[in-house]
RNA sequence: GGAGAGGUGGCCGAGUGGCCGAAGGCAGCAGUUUGCUAAACUGCCGUAGGGGGAAACUUCUACCGAGGGUUCAAAUCCCUCCCUCUCCGCCA
């Protein structure tokens, strides 16, 4: 049986992942199990148990077996020097020798067998997260502004934008193919505008550290922050190279410490990062099919940030301000939900999206999601601290990490477009915006 | 794509089969000393897992890019892969 999540081709999660992850479900299993229950899911328990056990003793006996076989080495080594005859004692070495191979070959089956499914266990969800089932569970946490006076019938953000000659379906459709949209003109210079003007707000105000990081990056990568092994059916890969598309920046800025020991004092390490992102949009066929909202390219500024354990539910609650303050700054009216435990993502902990007013659905929408994953990338990513002076009976612990959108650009046009237009089908551009926009006050027919 | 050189602890850097978890140096930490931030000296100073101990600590095992192999014994020999650097080609 090979893993691929252990394949040499590129790095393998380190030891510190596998030993961790083997170590916790042993200790406490049952209250593990009992948390997991609230989001569902199915996990193999006796079998998870049974491997456990299995490595537990298959250890014990590999480690004594290399220790008597050390010992005779040593021996032969010294007899050696004495001029003496070793044959006997090399002869018994070999025999450990091969215990030890064979040994070591079913301590490989049961590793192997244990990390692949350990990998497929999700994050436990956090106390204060709702029980709940599906969407429809979420919690509203609170709401800002108010939906716009319109006084006439909400257009949608694709007849507006095909009106104003800066959205092109049509055209995306004959380049790429369905879920791809061409921005022109004013329409690109907002999507441009609403990039510079957020990163701006958070480089600037909100004490991030700005990142372009790579948009491909390997299977280890992606593995460390949870989309794999799980999920490989939502990304893009190349098939010629084992290399991922992103589908959101959260991937590369979070490895950016995979295998790393941070220093206390460092923490927290906040980084703000624009890239497009791409997802393959599987199992979502007939939703979102018109407009922004649902495409297998987007762009999105992404909030990381790596924090002591001690401090990430504070570090999430100003995270997901920090986006807020976007959707303040550009005066779109929102609300923010927390995730019930059956919404939630697979490595999170505990989440809040933001939903942000869409007139001609009359309805909220996603347009930012900010999670809390505790240690659970950290864990696989073996991301650590430990105090910089290295001060005796410093433990080196998991970090927690957390992200968020600040926020999906897209969706943030859809909303402007959406909330600012006009009754001649024009629309005015927000008062943040305007001097990215070279001044320009309105978008109208070109 | 072609040719070559390399990957050792936070960093630099020794180490071509056993006495090597790894010399030495730098940085860091603790202390001593000189009437000041500078210097000298002494000690400590990797990660993970298991056992013992209240603890300081101790003991066992693994790790010298990754994986496999040879051997009684591998940082050291062999194979595969990944990465870095230099030169040529190509390209933004």
């Amino acid at each position: 049986m090979t893993n691929p999540y252990l394949d040499a081709r590129f790095q393998p999660l380190s030891g510190t992942f596998i030993m961790y992850y083997l170590r916790t479900p042993r200790d406490n299993l049952d209250a593990i199990r009992g948390q997991l229950a609230r989001r569902g899911g199915d996990v193999p328990w006796d079998r998870l148990r049974t491997l456990i056990e299995q490595r537990r003793t298959l250890t014990g006996q590999a480690e004594q077996l290399r220790h008597e076989l050390k010992q005779g080495s040593d021996g032969v080594a010294k007899l050696k020097r004495e001029k003496q005859s070793a044959d006997a004692c090399m002869a018994a070495m070999k025999v450990i020798g091969e215990q030890i191979k064979m040994i070591e070959g079913e301590l490989r089956n049961v590793e192997e067998a244990l990390t692949d499914l350990n990998l497929r266990i999700p994050n436990l969800p956090h106390s204060s997260v709702p029980i709940g089932k599906d969407a429809g569970d979420n919690q509203e946490a609170r709401r800002w502004g108010s939906p716009p006076l319109l006084t006439t019938p909400a257009k949608s953000h694709w007849e507006l934008g095909e009106d104003l000659g800066i959205l092109d379906f049509d055209r995306a459709a004959k380049i790429s193919g369905a879920r791809f949209a061409v921005l022109t003109g004013a329409g690109a210079r907002l999507e441009r505008a609403l990039i510079n003007y957020m990163l701006d707000l958070h480089t600037t105000q909100h004490g991030y550290r700005e990142v372009l990081p790579p948009f491909l990056v390997n299977r280890t990568s992606m593995t460390a922050t949870g989309q794999l092994p799980k999920f490989e059916e939502d990304l893009f890969r190349l098939s010629d190279e084992d290399y991922f598309l992103i589908p959101t920046a959260e991937v590369p800025v979070t490895n950016l410490h995979r295998d790393e020991i941070l220093s206390e004092s460092a923490l927290p390490i906040r980084y703000a990062a624009y890239t497009p992102c791409f997802r393959r949009e599987a199992g979502s066929y007939g939703k979102d099919t018109r407009g922004l909202i649902r495409l297998h390219q987007f762009n999105k500024v992404e909030l990381v940030a790596f924090a002591k354990p001690d401090q990430s539910y504070e570090e999430l609650e100003r995270l997901t301000g920090h986006a807020e303050a976007i959707l303040q700054g550009l005066g779109l009216h929102y609300q923010v939900v927390t995730l019930c435990t059956g919404d939630m993502g697979f490595s999170a902990a505990k989440t809040y999206d933001i939903e942000v007013w869409l007139p001609s659905q009359s309805q909220y929408r996603e347009i930012s999601s900010c999670s809390n994953f505790e240690g659970f990338q950290a864990r696989r990513a073996g991301i650590r601290y430990k105090d910089a002076a290295g001060k005796k009976g410093q433990k080196t612990e998991f970090v927690h990490t957390l992200n968020g959108s600040g926020l999906a650009v897209g969706r943030t046009l859809v909303a402007i477009l959406e909330n600012y237009q006009q009754p001649d089908g024009s629309v005015t551009i927000p008062e943040v915006l305007r001097h990215y926009m070279g001044g320009m006050e309105r978008i109208k027919k070109e």
